[in-house]
Order: structure tokens, then C-alpha cells, then sequence
DNA sequence: CTAATTTTCGAATGTACATTCGATAAAATA
DNA sequence: TATTTTATCGAATGTACATTCGAAAATTAG
């Protein structure tokens, strides 16, 4: 009954243990593709061993993808919290959001493409998702009635930013994290800023 | 042995009716969920008759995706066949991609995002996939050169390009074929042309 | 009309897992 | 140390399909 602080974090270390090496193999074979058996050996454990820490494979994939929104959500808090311009919170979210994706590499991108794929309601994860990409087309929307973005349709303008921000963090072979000139950069070929003269 | 015309065509109507009956339920359960069951079921045959047709799901599925993509390459030939600016030949193979979409509503949408599901390799409908996206990458690349696009990384735009037009194409409720002026808006929107004044 | 062929199909087969069992070991507790 | 709790795991179970069988309609050919 006591549950010692040490035997929980333990417990929890091979949970997260499991969880990693259910990544690798959702990765690689895709998640309808991956096995337990396969989640076991990489993980280190017997396939039983799994059932003992989680209830099901979909409850550790749940786990894999409520643990990454809610961090990524989590980081982003403080940044959004801040009162600035929308095109500079913009900014700031991008950033926070390559610098997760940067300290994880591979869970990230798993992330933003999960959701393509499953279908099930009532994710709880979902609403993490939700959250960010609300914030994030609000800001646009914002940044639109402001004048400081050009006056883009901002369902359209998330679309292409989805591609294009998803290029730039996931695809370089890059190792330095995403910078704010990066993000600049990449807002200013995507949306001319009305505010300053075209060179 | 003789195998009349008329039996060969009603032959081929068959197969065609099962995969449009595979594509609905390909798209309401995805790949790995969709059974052979079902698809018999929605195409009105004894599950044994798919077998007679075809050589497995697997076959199913890719012979949907190769006549998809062979049609769609096919219309696109004669519009990259003529010689005209890379953006205005751009601007007439996104149309062209957007009346295919139209035409068949449901089967493009599929097209695009299956790749991120499918695994194996030697696909015969990628050769035509990758045609498709050589001639766009080039088409970007030709544009960027001769300055009528601005200097963005192709690759980036790419992808911009790629979220935002499936946007345009997909997601609307629209009934109406998305004209030049749609498809001029959304490049103006994208990228401002660096020949024009900046209004 | 009779034989060959093409087409159809439900039931049987086989297999690849997810999940559970039952037992054992290791660690914590008293 | 004795006992309880926690952790581990390989083998057994059950199930959901994909695929094949074997027989029978339906159609075509002679």
C-alpha cells in the first residue's frame, strides 16, 4: 500500500520505456502494421508484460499521442500567454513548436500525421490538437484584420502553412534548431508583409 | 476461345464495379480496415467473385490507384505538351488536375493521401506519381529561374502549393469547376509575382 | 439440345495477430 | 525470515479476416 515515490517512477520510466519503443515500431510498419510482439522486443519486455503497463495496443498508442500534444501544448502556453502582435506570437509558436520537434526527433512527425490515419472518436488527445490549431488560425484571422498579414483566406493560408512549416522542421537534414529568421524567412516567401515594400 | 467483344467489355465493367465499390469502402474504413467482405457487400458480389477478378486486396487496391493515376497523367500530357510560360502552364496543369477531381469526386482525394499510408515499393502507379510531381517541381524551378515566380526554394513552395491547393480542391463545398481566375488567385495569394506592382 | 466455358458464391481453411492465463520470480514489507 | 505485493513472461485462447474449395448456375458454342 505504501507505493514508495521511487517505485512509481520507476513504473512510469518503464511505461515511457514501452511507449519508445512502441514509436520505432508504429514508425516503421505503420500503426495497423505494428505488432505487440514486435512492441515487446524492442521495448525489452515480454509481450505480457505490455498488458500489465497498458490495456491495449490502441491504449498505448493513445499514451504515445496524448503525451506528445499535451507537451507540445504545454510549452506553448507561456509563449501564446505573452501579449505580442499576432505575427510575432505566430512567430513564437512556430518556433516553440520546431524546437519540440527538434528535442524529439521522430515523435513529432508522427504526430502531425497520426491523425490522417485514425479514425475513433473521442481521442483525448484530440483536444490538445484542436487547441493548437485553433490558436493557430486565430492568430492568422487576427493578424488578417490587423493588416499584418495580407488578406489571405485564413483557411487557405494554414493549409499552405501546414506543408510548408512541416517541410521546413521534418524534412532538413538539419541538426541546429529552427531559428527566428528561419521562420521569418519562410512567413515572408509565403505572405509578402503589406507593411513593408517589395525589394 | 473466341471471347466475344461484348463479353470482354461487360468483363471489364464488372471489375470496375468492384473497385468503385473497394474505393467506398477504402474510404470509410482506410486500408487495413476495409474487408473483402464489405466490399463485395457494396459491390453486389459473392465475396468468392472478388477472387475470380482479382488476385487479392492488395490488387484491389492497387488497380485503383493505377487507373487513377494513369488518367489523371494522361489528361495532363497534352497541357504540358504545349509550350507556353511555366506559370501559365502551371496554372493549366492545376486546373486540369482540379476538373480530374472534379470528374470523380472521392477517387483523387484518395490518390493524394494514400502514399502516406502505403509501404511497399515497386508500385506501378508511382511511376506515374512521380512523373506527376517531376514536372510540377520542374515547372516551379523553370518559373523561379526566369524570375516570373519569386526566388523561393522550390521544394518549399512545393509543399505550400501542395496543402493549399488540396485545400482549394478538396475541401470545398463548391460545385463548380475551379476556374483559371481560382487558380490565379490562389498562386497571387501564395507568391506575389515580382513582375507586378505590389498593390 | 448437349457440351464446354464462364461466372457466381457460401462454406471451409489457414493464419496472423491481440489478448488472457497461470505460473514464477523478484522486491518490498513487517 | 515469512508473507504480501509487484513484475515478468511464454504458452494457450479466441477472433477476425484473407484466401481457397467445390459445387452449381448461367451463358455461350457446336
Amino acid at each position: 500500500m505504501p507505493q514508495s515515490q521511487r517505485q512509481i517512477e520507476e513504473r512510469q520510466l518503464r511505461k515511457e520505456r514501452i511507449l519508445s519503443g512502441a514509436l520505432q515500431v508504429f514508425k516503421k510498419h505503420g500503426i495497423d502494421g505494428a505488432t505487440m510482439d514486435e512492441i515487446a522486443n524492442e521495448s525489452g519486455f515480454g509481450k505480457a508484460t505490455l498488458y500489465y503497463y497498458f490495456k491495449s495496443k490502441e491504449d498505448v498508442l493513445t499514451a504515445i499521442l496524448l503525451d506528445g500534444w499535451l507537451k507540445i501544448w504545454e510549452s506553448l502556453e507561456p509563449v501564446i500567454a505573452q501579449q505580442h502582435s499576432p505575427r510575432k506570437t505566430f512567430v513564437n509558436v512556430l518556433i516553440k513548436i520546431a524546437e519540440n520537434a527538434q528535442k524529439r526527433p521522430g515523435l513529432f512527425e508522427f504526430l502531425f500525421n497520426v491523425p490522417k490515419v485514425v479514425k475513433i472518436e473521442k481521442q483525448p488527445w484530440k483536444e490538445y490538437q484542436d487547441r493548437l490549431y485553433s490558436v493557430i488560425k486565430g492568430l492568422i484571422e487576427d493578424g488578417v484584420k490587423s493588416g499584418e498579414f495580407p488578406n489571405i483566406n485564413p483557411n487557405h493560408m494554414f493549409k499552405a502553412l501546414g506543408g510548408l512549416f512541416m517541410g521546413l522542421v521534418f524534412m532538413g537534414d538539419r541538426e541546429e534548431p529552427v531559428t527566428d529568421k528561419d521562420v521569418e524567412k519562410l512567413l515572408n516567401q509565403l505572405i509578402t508583409d503589406p507593411t513593408l515594400p517589395t525589394n
